[in-house]
DNA sequence: AGCACGCCGACT
DNA sequence: GTCGGCGTGCTC
């Protein structure tokens, strides 16, 4: 038998598939095996993408080393898919294959120097042991090991090896009968209580063994000594079985289903969501609803349609709203049967909960973005809610968007998607109109609780609080009113860090990051003036580091300002930060909504990770700090992007009987974004836009392609922009718009510059085809420094 | 990608 | 003669 691999080589000669002979003692190799194999005189990890009888290779094959799994981790399905994205999104196929994957799942490479002579083993280098060839960074070590190589004094071995390691725990088995349990527990000095609690347990409990150690620890308070000595006298004997980490550990399981009762409208979308359940029908719902319209009640409905029918459910959610709260409701409807992924698991968490749902011990997944990889098998339903998010599109290789995978799987599975949204993008809203999608609309707010009120707030014509141009009186009123009637408050400033940049009023000078083309962020909590890209920091000066004189200000006020400004308008006022610095460490988003969920705090003061998803009823006020900050990004999609975050961040407020109220602080208030932000009227707001992507020639009226340009020289990434930008026209149709090479808005980030062109196009049948060889010449440039990246229908183009 | 091989110039 | 640098070609 042979074994088709593609292995982990990522380059352009290598993406395409090697052929392995399969030794008889790995018969048991299938389709979506990882394995490892010889690669030239190294040995690499790889996965098996078929097997045939015969081969048309004239050399002789090699052997199949290992096969590395019991499983197969990659179901068929999805060793197709990859074949699929990596023709469409231009990336290696290994790369895809491997972001299908949990991270612990990725092998590790060494090289080990091994000495071979007598007088080279007894080198000072060695010390007796081999060692690891990428760990020697000493010159003249490096230098001796190559010596040693030429003249067979010594041998390089490659290896391989699994990260992934799987938890265990020790258990306690009984090694006696109960009444001899019984005789000793008599025999057992009176003052050795432990011993005699852990034998009364283990003839109370007799049946309830064996025991895991934790468990024993916590029901009788006893420490490993005791347990030890007891297997030492031979009445336990320990052994240490295999334990899936569990994330969620802090959710009951209990399955609650309280029945909701759903209104016509979500009625009416589940009965055709159901239907397409039923008769496996591969369609795409666009299921448009306010918010507070219930579309989480649908959801949870059609999943238990799903498992009723026998299949199993796919949901995608945003990282950012896989919030505690929301993995609760899931798991108190289907309990065991769900597993959760996301970026907030540990390694080694990620790997079981991963592993639970290839063996199929679950039937409802919940994930972020790379979930729609989840190797699931009998998919009847996914659904991914805020769909219009961007973080549903992956930013670095390989650059898919989930909605696209979403797409595939649900053709592969011929079941229903559901794309969910109280904004949808512009471009699922214009498919709906066509009938690529169908249209479900949610209008009426399933409780029937009126819109929260929106206020906006000129800032050209305001009088502001305290001696800051940030709070309004208005808003500090209203903020205070909240606080004496024991409300809660929510305010969002999309900006981290004290200040956005440091100005010399003398000279003008402005602290740029040295690495990249930006502004450093004042951070006053850690001392530091920090580049928000590539993390450079630096001490905040008393001086201007140009012209060293004293007036130097702080301008562009971040998070860490308002809290300031805030605490001294209001003494005492308890205040949660919520944004990337805060919430670095592992569970403390958790910590934080929660401590606000428990009224430890007044008001959640966040940047845009706190607009979505959260449901907190005793909030009655959303103050937004400053409406415009991603306004006027050069950016065609920033409209759709700030009436988002407006009229999802206007949905916290008022979430329970009480009515909210939202205030917007803006130097905008004519800007069609932020106008209808105000009645929150997405239908009204759609047309708008459509209209304006119309007449600048924008998606969804033209597909897009960008290809970015990057070199350390800025003149070698214009230059080579400048050919792309030649060939692109000599071969595509003269409708096709193609805007550059330009300096991306960012020109440079961590000391590369970025060049961009951007292909708007209707119909191009040869696009694919010449982007396929731009990206193989671009192997060819890259030896000189260059970079090129590919990507379709960018999110962002900045 | 990352490795070997081979050619070339520089230096003990 | 030996060493390191760099271009080229290959990996089942």
């Amino acid at each position: 038998m042979i074994a088709q691999v593609i292995v982990d080589v990522a380059a352009k000669q290598t993406d395409r598939i090697f052929e392995y002979h399969v030794p008889d003692k790995l018969k048991d190799v299938e389709i979506g095996s990882r394995v490892f194999v010889p690669f030239g005189p190294r040995k690499v990890q790889g996965f098996v993408v078929g097997l045939t009888q015969n081969s048309e290779y004239k050399g002789k094959l090699k052997d199949l080393l290992l096969v590395v799994d019991e499983m197969p981790p990659l179901t068929p399905e999805l060793i197709k898919l990859s074949a699929d994205l990596a023709q469409k999104i231009f990336a290696y196929r290994i790369t895809i294959l491997k972001a299908m994957l949990p991270r612990l799942m990725r092998a590790n490479y060494r090289k080990i120097l091994t000495p071979i002579t007598a007088e080279a083993k007894e080198l000072p280098l060695f010390q007796g042991d081999p060692v690891d060839l990428n760990k020697l960074t000493d010159v003249d070590q490096i230098a001796l090991a190559r010596k040693l190589l030429r003249n067979d004094q010594a041998k390089i071995e490659y290896l391989v090896e699994n990260k992934a390691k799987k938890k265990t725990e020790n258990e306690y088995s009984l090694a006696l009968d109960k009444d001899e349990y019984q005789k000793i527990l008599n025999s057992l000095r009176q003052n050795a209580l432990k011993q005699r609690e852990l034998l009364t347990d283990i003839i109370d409990n007799f049946n309830e063994y064996p025991k895991k150690q934790s468990n024993i620890e916590s029901e009788l308070k006893i420490k490993t000594s005791v347990l030890t000595s007891a297997v030492k006298k031979g009445w336990l004997t320990k052994d240490a079985v295999e334990v899936y980490r569990n994330p969620l550990s802090g959710f009951d399981d209990e399955v609650k289903d309280k029945k909701v009762i759903l209104n016509d409208e979500q009625q009416y979308a589940l009965d055709q969501v159901a239907e397409s359940i039923k008769n496996k029908q591969a369609k795409t719902y666009l299921l448009e609803g306010i918010t507070g319209s219930g579309k989480t009640e649908v959801y949870l409905h059609a999943i238990s349609k799903t498992l009723s029918d026998g299949r199993n459910a796919l949901m995608l959610v945003p990282e950012i709203s896989l919030t505690p709260q929301m993995v609760r409701q899931v798991k108190a409807r289907f309990g065991e049967n769900v597993a959760v992924l996301h970026s907030g698991l540990s390694d080694g968490e990620l790997y079981d909960e991963w592993r639970r749902i290839r063996r199929g011990e679950v039937r409802v997944v919940v994930g972020a973005r790379s979930a729609v990889f989840a190797p699931l098998n009998n998919v009847g339903l996914i659904i991914i809610d805020e769909e219009h998010e961007s973080s549903y599109k992956q930013e670095d290789n390989p650059r898919y968007h989930a909605r696209d995978v979403a797409i595939w799987r649900s053709n592969y599975n011929h079941c229903p998607l559901v794309l969910g949204s109280a904004t949808p993008s512009l471009g699922s809203r214009a498919r709906a109109q066509k009938g690529v999608y169908q249209l479900l609309r949610l209008t009426k707010r399933a409780n029937n609780k009126n819109l929260p009120e929106v206020h906006l707030l000129d800032l050209k014509h305001v009088q502001f609080a305290g001696g800051q141009f940030d709070l309004s009186v208005e808003l500090v009123e209203a903020i205070k009113d909240r606080l004496e009637k024991k409300e809660q408050v929510i305010l969002m400033l999309n900006r981290r860090g004290f200040a956005n940049f440091m100005l010399c009023r003398e000279c003008g000078y402005v602290m740029k990051c040295p690495n990249c083309d930006l502004s450093l962020t004042m951070h006053k909590d850690t001392g530091m003036m920090q580049c928000h890209y590539c993390g450079y920091k630096e001490a905040i000066p008393t001086r201007c580091p140009n012209c060293q004189s004293a007036k130097i200000r702080f301008l562009g006020s971040g998070t860490q300002k308002v809290q300031e400004e805030l605490e001294e308008l209001m003494p005492g006022v308890r205040i949660l930060r919520m944004d990337v610095d805060t919430t670095r460490r592992k569970g403390s988003y958790k910590k934080i909504l929660d401590a606000f969920g428990d009224h430890e705090a007044d008001i959640l003061l966040g940047t845009q990770m706190i607009a979505k998803g959260l449901d907190f009823p005793n909030v009655t006020l959303v103050g937004v700090i400053n409406a415009d900050t991603g306004l006027w990004l050069p950016d065609y999609n920033a409209s759709e992007r700030t009436f988002e975050l407006l009229t999802q961040v206007a949905g916290r407020a008022g979430r329970a009987e009480k009515t909210g109220e939202v205030i917007i602080q803006t130097y905008n208030p004519d800007h069609y974004a932020i106008q209808l932000s105000q009645t929150q009227d997405y239908e009204r707001f759609y047309g708008y836009e459509m209209r304006v992507r119309h007449e600048g020639n924008y998606p969804p009226y033209f597909y897009t392609v960008l290809i970015s340009i990057a070199s350390k020289k800025e003149q070698n990434a214009a230059k080579e922009a400048f050919n792309i930008k030649r060939k692109l026209e000599r071969n595509l149709h003269p409708d096709t718009i193609i805007l550059g090479p330009t300096p991306s808005a960012i020109s440079r980030l961590k000391n590369q510059y970025y060049y961009q062109i951007l292909v708007k196009y209707k119909k191009e049948m040869n696009l694919n085809t010449l982007l396929h060889q731009i990206q193989d010449s671009a192997q060819e440039i890259k030896k000189y420094g260059l970079n090129v990246y590919i990507d379709n229908e960018p999110e962002r183009i900045i």
